[in-house]
This record gives structure tokens, C-alpha cells and sequence, in this order.
DNA sequence: TGATATAATTAACAGTGTTAAGTCAAATTA
DNA sequence: TAATTTGACTTAACACTGTTAATTATATCA
């Protein structure tokens, strides 16, 4: 009877056997060092296997990053429902991307550093992930507008502009742990703080 | 006599030329996908040739980005010569270096992004040409801070900070060219007006 | 039990960075 | 000029890489 039902359940147990393997040693190897071959080892498959269940390699790089921005989304989710200021959502937000960043780091260049050379643009598109994060920080903006704690901005442009600042100092904070930084909350909260600065009326 | 120059001398111009091929394929098709097979066959020399003047292939990528510090290096210090109005000389200063890393933008990655992986923070001690772009941003704060165009700010985190919102904007315009940005220009005159304005008195 | 479908493997290909050993021509010495 | 040394360069090889095609093993069904 259910034969059918428990095979589609082993393969899907196995698909995330091996997504959770890919992850763990892209983040702490980096994408390139990782062969396939690693991979099989450590789920103690043989290599070809994989290809049962992921198309290539680029194909499992895009799963994991598929998840990372689930992750990402849900933090950000959670700051939505606080309806008080809309600045300090959107401040809250911010800092919120950054530490995300910061607290994997290699996820977070995999989505949005490494990725994007093998699929240009692609999780930004409409309906993906990327787009309801994106979608989340034009909300947060509108809603700053429509308060009249930012000035007549464009709303597009402006959420543009803030993913910059904080995808910029996340990603110097992450490929510049030598450089002498000055404190590293007071450097975050300096970013968002000059940016919302800038917008108000 | 001169035979030891001569030598020396050719041995440098063959040093060049191999720095250049890898240059230019580095950059057109990407650092990963080029090997030294490929370098080799442009230069039309045996592979095992070039690491007797490069010890490998991120030595060559070192070099590479070297360079391009210096190229960005230069494109900065002719702006610096205007001592007009401080705020003006910073948004042009700003407005170089994304187009520098739009016009460069896999050196851009690579001296940016990829090879702080390999070297980590190097480029940025003490005396080297990373340094010294990030010197430019310091005095031209400074300048700014004096002249009571900004606010009494820090002037190191205040650098930090503008340095995050030009490589931000420069990444996500390299990485996301299939995104729906707003006009380019409008993006990133914005990135750099938002932030002069959040730091105005 | 034998046929069938599915899962996993082995073998192989063309490519990679890199090292060690060998070749060949030019410069130096006798 | 002939032998020798020096230096530049190449050939051959190793241990890898991602990926495909062909093959084997395993479990389900008749």
C-alpha cells in the first residue's frame, strides 16, 4: 500500500541529508574548496548520487541560499508586527539584516555574493524569496512616507539605497576582519542612523 | 656587459606580459574559470612557465588586484587636487569609485570581495595602497568636519561608514544586473546625497 | 519464483593547479 | 674554437575537479 508514500519519504529524507551536508561544508570551507566528492563522503554516498537528487552543483548552492533568505525573511517578519514607529522598524530592520549577515556570514555571501555569478539576478525575481525581502523594506519605507517621517522620496529608490548601506557594511565587516574598525555596533548604528538621518524632511 | 640587464630586462617584460593576459581574462571571463593553461596558451608559453615568475595562481590575482589599487588610487588623487568646496569634492570622490568598480568590476570583486578570502585584510595595513584609498576618505572628511559642513562627527567611523554605502551600491549593481534598479545614476547619486545629507550639521 | 522498476554504483572523460625531471640554447671559461 | 656552466623553458606526471553513461544491486510486483 503505502510503499509508494514511505519511498517518496526516504527520498526526501535523503535530499536533506545531503542539502544539510552541502551547507555545513560550504559555510565552513567556502563553495569552491567543497568537491562533490566531500560531500558524498560525508553522508557516505557515492559522489554520482547526488546527481539523483540535485541537478549540479550550482543547483545545491541555490538550495542552500534558498533557505538562508527563508531564515532571513522570518527574522525580519517577526520586527513587521511591531506597528509603533515606523522608523525604528525600519531601524530595527536594519540592524537586524546586518547581524544576520554577521551571524553567518558565509551564508550570507553564498546568497548574495557567490550566487549571483552563476545565476544572474535569479531569487530576486517575482515571487521569489528574494523579492518578499526586498518587498518587506519598500513597505517599511512607504509607510515612513506616508507618516511624513521621511520626506517625498521615491520609494523604489530609497529601498535601493538602504539595502547598499547595510549590504555594505555587512560585507566589509565580514571580508575585512583585520581592517580596525571602530566599534562594530557603534559602526552599524552610525550607517542606518546617517541614512534615516538623510531621508527626513 | 649589459647581458645581465638584457636578461633582467626580459625577464621583466615576460613577467608583464603574463600579468596582463591574466588581467585581461581574469576579468572577462572571471577568476575561477580561467587556468593557467589558458594564460599560458595567450602568451604562447608552456603552463609550467609562468610560476617560475608567479608562485601561483592567487600570487597572479594578488598581483592583479595590486594594481587595480593603484589604477583607483590615481583616478582619486586627481580629485583631490580641487579644494574648492570639500562636500562637492566627497560626492565626486563617492561617484568615482562606483563607477571605477562598475567600469572594473571583476577586478573590483576580486580586490574586494574574493581576495580577502585567500589574504585576509591584507591590502588594508599599514603603507599599502588600500590604506591609502582609504587615507583619501579620511582627509576629505576632515576637510568637511573643519569647514562646518558636517556635523562634529568621528571622523574614522564617519569614513567607515561612507566607504560602506559606496561598495554596497557598487556590489549590488555588479552582482544583481537583472534586478529592477532604478536609473542607475539616480541610484547611486542618491546612495551618496542621502548620506552627505544625514551628516550635515 | 521470475519479471520489473528504481536506486545506487563503477568507470570514464576532459579538465584543473602544481611539482619534478629533463631538454635545449646561450653565455662563460679554458 | 671546444667544453662547461648557467638559465630558461618544456614534457610528463600526480592527485584532484564536475559530470555522464553504462552497469550492478535491491526491493516491489505479478
Amino acid at each position: 500500500m503505502g510503499v509508494k508514500e514511505r519511498r517518496a519519504r526516504e527520498r526526501e529524507q535523503l535530499r536533506r541529508r545531503i542539502l544539510s551536508a552541502a551547507r555545513e561544508l560550504f559555510v565552513t570551507e567556502g563553495y569552491e574548496s567543497v568537491s562533490m566528492r566531500k560531500i558524498a563522503d560525508m553522508i557516505e554516498y557515492s559522489p554520482t548520487t547526488i546527481y539523483l537528487y540535485y541537478k549540479d552543483k550550482t543547483d545545491l548552492l541555490d538550495s542552500v541560499c534558498k533557505e538562508t533568505l527563508l531564515n532571513l525573511l522570518n527574522t525580519l517578519d517577526l520586527l513587521r508586527k511591531d506597528k509603533s514607529d515606523p522608523v525604528e522598524t525600519l531601524r530595527r530592520s536594519g540592524k537586524a539584516y546586518v547581524e544576520f549577515g554577521l551571524k553567518y556570514p558565509q551564508d550570507y555571501k553564498l546568497t548574495f555574493v557567490v550566487r549571483p555569478q552563476f545565476q544572474k539576478g535569479l531569487g530576486l525575481q517575482e515571487g521569489s524569496v528574494g523579492e518578499k525581502v526586498f518587498n518587506h523594506l519598500r513597505t517599511m519605507v512607504s509607510e515612513c512616507i506616508r507618516q511624513k517621517k521621511f520626506r517625498q522620496v521615491d520609494v523604489e529608490t530609497t529601498g535601493q539605497v538602504l539595502w547598499s548601506a547595510v549590504h555594505g557594511v555587512t560585507l566589509l565587516l565580514i571580508d575585512f576582519p583585520d581592517f580596525p574598525w571602530t566599534e562594530k555596533d557603534k559602526l552599524i548604528d552610525m550607517v542606518i542612523h546617517t541614512m534615516i538621518e538623510g531621508l527626513k524632511p
